[in-house]
DNA sequence: CTATTGTATGAGCGATAACTCAGCTTTGAT
DNA sequence: ATCAAAGCTGAGTTATCGCTCATACAATAG
C-alpha cells in the first residue's frame, strides 16, 4: 500500500503515486481537474467528470483523493509552487528598486501565463484549509525577500518590524494584483499597471 | 405578479416583493443564507436547506431567487451597500492624512463587525458575475473620493492620472485587508494594522 | 362583493453527486 | 518463476439536489 495519510484530511492527498504509470494518474487528475473548472466551472465540477476527463476510473481517484476539494487544493499548491520555483531561479539584483521591479513582473506574468485559470481559482475555489503558513509564498518566499531587503537596508525607510511590513506589502501587492486578475484583467497587459505597483513599492519601501 | 427580471439572470432576483409579508419572505431566506453559510459552508448549502432554516417553503424561496447563487450574490449586495452606506454618512474630513485613517478605520471595523461571515463570503462565495462596476464601492465610493482627493491637491505627489492612481489604491488597500480577514483576522484587532495600513496609504498618496 | 394579482405551500420527480467494493492487472523484489 | 503490494476498474448504492406544479389563502383595486 502507499502512503497513507494520518489525519485523513478532507485537503490532502490519500497517498503518494510510487510507480511511474500512478505518478501519471494523478498528473492526468490534476490537468483534467483544471480543464473541467475551466469548462463547467467548480461546483459543478464533479469527481466523477474529472476522472471521466482524466481517463482514469472513479475508483482510481478515490485512491489518491478523498474528494474534489483535496484535487483542487492540490492544484493550488502545484501553482504555488511552480511561481516559487520561479522565483528562486531569477539572478538577485542589485538595487531594491531593481527587484521591486523584476519581483511584481515576475508575478504578473505568472498569472497572465495561465489567467484563465488563476481567474477561476481565485473566483470560484474555496481556499479552504489551505492555511497560509504552509505555502511556499509564506514558509520560504517573504523570509528571502526579508533576508534580501534587511542586506539592503541602506536604501529603505526606517522599520520598526521589517518583517512584518515586507510580510505585509508582500500580501498587500500580491492582493492587489489578484483583484486586477479577477476585475480587470485587460489592465495586467498595460505596462502602466507595473509601473503602478512597483510604485507604491518604492514609495513604501523606500527611503528620500 | 411582482417585477420579473428580463434576462433572467442567475444572479439576481426573479421579482422584487411588493407587499410587506414578502419582504419579510426574502429578509428570512437572506438571513437564512448567511446562517446555513457559516455552519455548513457554501458548497453544503442547498436551496431546500435555506428554505428550511427560513421558515419558508421552497416553493416560495423559488419565488424570489432562480437559485443559490443568486441569494447570496444578493447578500454581497447588502454588505455592499451596507458598507458604502457607512462611508457616505461619515463626515468629511479636514485634511487628506485624517480622510485616509478615517476610512481604513471604518473598512475594518466593517469586516470585523461580521467577521465570520465576510471570511466565508471571501473564503467560499463565489463573486460570479458580479461585476464591479455594478458595485457601490467602484459606482460611487470610488468617484466621490476621486472627487475629495482632487480638492485637496495640494497636500498631494503630482499624478498623472488620479482617478486610476485612487482606484488602484483603493482596491489595492481592500484587497489587502480581505488578504488579513481570510489568513490574519487577528491582526486586525491590532492597532498597530491600521498604521500600516494607512502608512501605506500616505506613502503613496501624499506628497513631502 | 368580486376579480385579479400577489404570496405561500410541500409532495414528489428526475438527475446527479459522492463514494464503495469485489475482483482484475501490473510491477518489481526475490 | 513466484507472489505480495501497488494500481486500476466501473457498476451499483445511497443520498441529496434543483426545481415544478397543483392547490390554496391573502391583499387590493374597482
Amino acid at each position: 500500500m502507499g502512503t497513507r495519510q494520518k489525519g485523513n484530511s478532507l485537503y490532502l492527498m490519500r497517498k503518494t503515486p510510487s510507480q511511474p504509470r500512478s505518478k501519471f494518474t494523478v498528473e492526468a487528475i490534476l490537468d483534467a481537474a483544471a480543464q473541467v473548472l475551466l469548462e463547467i466551472g467548480y461546483s459543478n465540477a464533479s469527481t466523477n467528470k474529472i476522472a471521466d476527463r482524466a481517463g482514469v476510473s472513479i475508483g482510481s481517484l478515490y485512491e489518491y483523493f478523498p474528494g474534489k476539494e483535496a484535487i483542487f487544493a492540490e492544484v493550488r499548491r502545484q501553482e504555488d509552487r511552480r511561481l516559487f520555483d520561479l522565483a528562486a531561479s531569477h539572478p538577485e539584483p542589485q538595487t531594491v528598486k531593481d527587484w521591486l521591479r523584476e519581483h511584481n513582473a515576475m508575478y504578473i506574468e505568472f498569472v497572465r501565463s495561465n489567467l484563465a485559470l488563476h481567474a477561476a481559482l481565485l473566483n470560484e475555489v474555496p481556499q479552504f484549509a489551505i492555511v497560509q503558513k504552509e505555502l511556499w509564498l509564506y514558509r520560504y518566499y517573504i523570509p528571502w525577500a526579508v533576508k534580501f531587503l534587511r542586506s539592503h537596508q541602506d536604501e529603505l525607510r526606517p522599520f520598526g518590524e521589517l518583517t512584518k511590513a515586507v510580510s505585509f506589502l508582500v500580501r498587500v501587492g500580491r492582493s492587489g494584483v489578484d483583484n486586477y486578475v479577477l476585475h480587470s484583467p485587460e489592465a495586467l497587459a498595460d505596462p502602466a499597471f507595473l509601473d503602478m505597483i512597483v510604485d507604491l513599492c518604492e514609495q513604501y519601501l523606500l527611503k528620500r
